[in-house]
DNA sequence: CATAACTATATTGTGCGCAATTGAATTGCG
DNA sequence: CGCAATTCAATTGCGCACAATATAGTTATG
């Protein structure tokens, strides 16, 4: 608790840095979704619900756990999303014959077919932000990083 | 539209390297939010309205619109949200008289006291983040430059 | 002065996001 | 077999987040 001309600022600093770090990221994210929006609107998909898409794209017939695993989200949030891209007739929910407590979702054929208009959306945004990939790279694994921190200090 | 073999990878690499920068945004926003959320709890305060106190310790008294330009929020989100604060005595809401219009949001002696326990928040978080100041500072520099990009993109 | 254009905030409706609870199905153990 | 513990999904309640709209106040223009 000495005097430490130099080291007294990391509380200052703590309160000040961490909270433009949360702006950033509170920023970045909702950023990237504003982004999104307009691009996936003619495809009548949310921001989340692209992602469950994209999850989906990569594997199809997931049980509703392990896409919640995969985005980070709970059935409170997924059962209502799912519901209604089983509406828009883009998704199906089937109880598992074996397991009855698990529902796996799959792909319509519409549902199916939207990658391809979702590449389309991926690449635009992957524009925007300058296509440089290193870089994009880069800050994917300090963001994985960060959350691993995050996560295995609150969970 | 030729073949180039390595850059026809451009567009697979593109769908699927930005899907894992969203899901690592998405995750790492996500993650900030449940890492500061029982730590927020005992201050009765949410994320968000975190976010708008740290603003207003920054500087008290400012109107709506400049606290949501700061943390890129509309006044359909921050009305109802400066009302919870306003009915927990931490801020209290006065319009201008010479511009009726706005609305300053002034901090309570409650509120005012709260910024010194929120200063142990930050640096609790700081420390789950594993103080590397420099990495830190250089995350929050490159999601700055994301936002921008982006918003110059979409906005 | 009057009226149009603009600005700041509030309201409404839809869709996440999560904690807590519920309910059905499965598993484990005696 | 019978019963408790566990697992998965759905539901409920609350709080963001934003588009669209409404309302009141201000400024600009004729």
């Amino acid at each position: 608790m000495q005097k430490k001309p130099k080291n007294s600022d990391t509380q200052n600093v703590g309160i000040s840095l961490d909270g433009q770090l949360c702006f950033a990221i509170y920023g970045a994210a909702h950023a990237f979704n504003r982004a999104y929006k307009p691009l996936l609107e003619p495809l009548g998909l949310t921001y989340p619900q692209y992602l469950v898409m994209l999850a989906l794209w990569e594997e199809d017939g997931q049980p509703v756990k392990a896409i919640g695993e995969r985005l980070g989200l709970d059935s409170g949030t997924l059962s209502p999303l799912l519901k209604r891209l089983e509406q828009a007739d883009l998704v199906r929910r089937k109880r598992d014959r074996k397991d009855e407590r698990q529902v796996h979702i799959s792909l319509t054929p519409k549902g199916a077919e939207m990658k391809a208009q979702a590449e389309h959306v991926a690449s635009a945004i992957g524009e925007a932000l300058g296509c440089g990939l290193d870089e994009v790279a880069a800050l994917r694994d300090a963001l994985k990083a960060l959350r691993e921190r995050l996560r295995s200090a609150s969970g």
